[in-house]
RNA sequence: GGCGAGGUAGCCAAGUGGUUAGGCAACGGUUUGCAAAACCGUCAUACGCCGGUUCGAGUCCGGUCCUCGCCUCCA
């Protein structure tokens, strides 16, 4: 077996092949720096994330790179607005991406090259294309010309006629007089009155959009990379162009697949800027775990919608989102469990006996690796997972009972797959304790609910119910029990979580 | 208009020709001073609609309805 992607090329699922055995070159597109990141972002970024933790734990050697647009009319509208320099914001916005997403549990990628240092590159391609006679100067402007390259619209599925037909309505900008046809794309734009701008030899000004990925995906990785990902959004036009100007560049293969994510949708329609319907990661952070917004985007096939629900109150103040609720739940019962493993007396684990662990703990690596094997099928994966947690309780609850151990080779099997879903999914990378004292202080916190004055009552509760006076006691049950505080009765002693 | 994705039991969500996906909710049981947690069981012979192919279709083919996306900055 080995893993089978769907490919929007090919636009079907085939085999991941990269052109060296054993390594992958993989490049997705990043962000453009000029505001918070949302939860739309999460998803590309969390998605290959798992492809590439996937693939280094199968042995093959990654580099991942992901871009950084830094030079981008948004940046520098943004940043006028602010009253700040383009790169300030630039610089601001890309360390808040960073720690978002490494709270989100992912990777750092191998390199995260910046538009504003590739710009020699940049130029350099720009040039060969016009040499070649695929783009052409108009005033401080050059274009690619869109029918040098026959093979334009391969990857999105579409040809110039068709789209021609369809996209009547919206061509009014002064930008379209200039061009030979009208899905000729800037590879370099003059610079206008005030803008930033580099030196070039067609005049100070900047990059186009598409013309930036495809050098820095050749500075970093080579003319061939094995897979290139993005969102779905980007099939067309910036990956098509990038595939036109690249192939073009270099006479060959840009990317050996191409890889991309579905939306994160809100009312079933697209999580956008544009549309004003998103909410930022660090909103979502201030109500539940980030990791719970890893678990529950994992939880969709990557190229399915997700489609968000968010609970408002009446005047529209966000309450939460009842799925990343959910998989705090999941977490919660993840964490217990493992807490439940690693805490377990090794007097109940019989050092001798050589009883095997349930096949849904022992094969679990095998099963989640079959399951992103099928195209990254993480829902399927998950669902081992919950199997697997089961399991490991039901081992567990079998040590309740006394003189009743379980194997070595059951516990480490356990403890094994823990650590295999934690490197590969990124699921379950904290330390129990910690992740379950956080997320009761938080949600004690949301409801004003002090832990000391829980801890007082849990006290005169137990003074009761070593007194045998079982009314009272249920009395201090029931009365934090109607503020969401549960009171769980272990061997170990009392605890309590929120509900 | 063109291209593409999706419609699966109360809800979420896997599954692409034939034996239990999984989760949530609900209900029963084991356990518990009572609970909770954990575990066991039930919910479930579900697959938008109409035809066709097949011994057999959620899964393939044809048609059709609905939702969404891309074609314009966008993960």
């Amino acid at each position: 077996m080995a893993l089978v992607l769907h490919d929007t090329l090919a636009a079907k699922e085939v085999p991941f092949v990269p052109s060296e055995p054993g390594k992958a070159r993989i490049y997705v597109c990043g962000p453009t720096t000029y505001d918070d990141a949302h939860i739309g972002h999460a998803r590309p970024c969390v998605t290959y994330d798992v492809l590439v933790r996937f693939l280094r734990s199968t042995g093959v050697e990654v580099t991942y790179v992901r871009n950084v647009t830094d030079i981008d009319d948004k940046i520098i509208q943004r940043a006028a607005q602010n009253g700040e320099s383009p790169k300030e914001l630039s610089d601001r916005m890309f360390l808040s991406y960073t720690e978002d997403m490494d709270r989100l549990g992912n990777l750092r990628p191998d390199r995260e090259p910046k538009v504003s240092e590739t710009l020699p590159e940049i130029i350099e391609l720009v040039e060969k294309l016009i040499a070649r006679g695929h783009a052409y100067q108009v005033g401080s402007d050059v274009y690619f010309e869109v029918s040098s390259f026959p093979e334009y619209g391969k990857l999105s599925h579409r040809n110039l006629a068709e789209m021609e037909a369809g996209a009547s309505e919206r061509v009014d900008d002064a930008e379209q007089g200039k061009k030979r046809h009208p899905f000729d794309f800037a590879l370099w734009k003059g610079a206008k009155e005030g803008e930033p701008s580099w030196p070039s030899p067609w005049g100070p000004g900047r990059p186009g959009w598409h013309i930036e990925c495809s050098a820095m995906s050749m500075k970093e990785l080579g003319p061939t990379i094995d897979l290139h990902g993005g969102g779905l959004d980007l099939v067309f036009p910036h990956h098509e162009n990038e595939i036109a100007q690249s192939q073009c560049a270099t006479g060959t293969c840009y990317s050996r697949h191409w890889m991309h994510n579905g939306f994160v949708q809100v009312n079933k329609e697209k999580m956008s800027k544009s549309l004003g319907n998103f909410f930022r990661l660090r909103e979502a952070f201030a109500k539940v775990e980030p990791e719970a917004i890893r678990y529950a985007l994992l939880s969709v096939h990557y190229r399915t919608p997700f489609n968000l629900e968010v609970d408002l109150d009446d005047e529209g103040h966000l309450l939460s989102f009842p799925q990343f609720r959910e998989a705090e739940n999941r977490l919660e019962y993840l964490y217990e469990t493992k807490a439940r493993l690693l805490e377990l007396d090794s007097a109940k684990i019989d050092e001798a006996s050589s009883e095997p662990a349930h096949a849904e703990i022992a094969e679990f690596q095998a099963r989640l690796r079959s399951a992103l094997e099928s195209d990254l099928n993480t829902a399927l994966g998950l669902s081992h997972v919950a199997l697997l947690l089961k399991r490991i309780n039901e081992l567990l609850d079998r040590t309740k009972q006394k003189k009743t151990k379980i194997s070595r080779v059951a516990w480490t099997a356990a403890h094994e797959a823990f650590r295999h879903l934690a490197e590969v999914l990124g699921i379950g990378q904290a330390e129990p304790r910690f992740f379950l004292e956080r997320v009761r202080d938080r949600r004690a916190k949301e409801r004003g609910i002090e832990r000391s004055w829980v801890e007082e009552k849990l006290a005169l509760r137990n003074q009761a119910r070593a007194q045998k006076d079982f009314v009272q006691a249920d009395a201090v049950r029931a009365e934090l029990s109607a503020l969401g505080v549960e009171i769980l009765d272990g061997t170990a002693g009392t605890t309590w979580r929120l509900v």
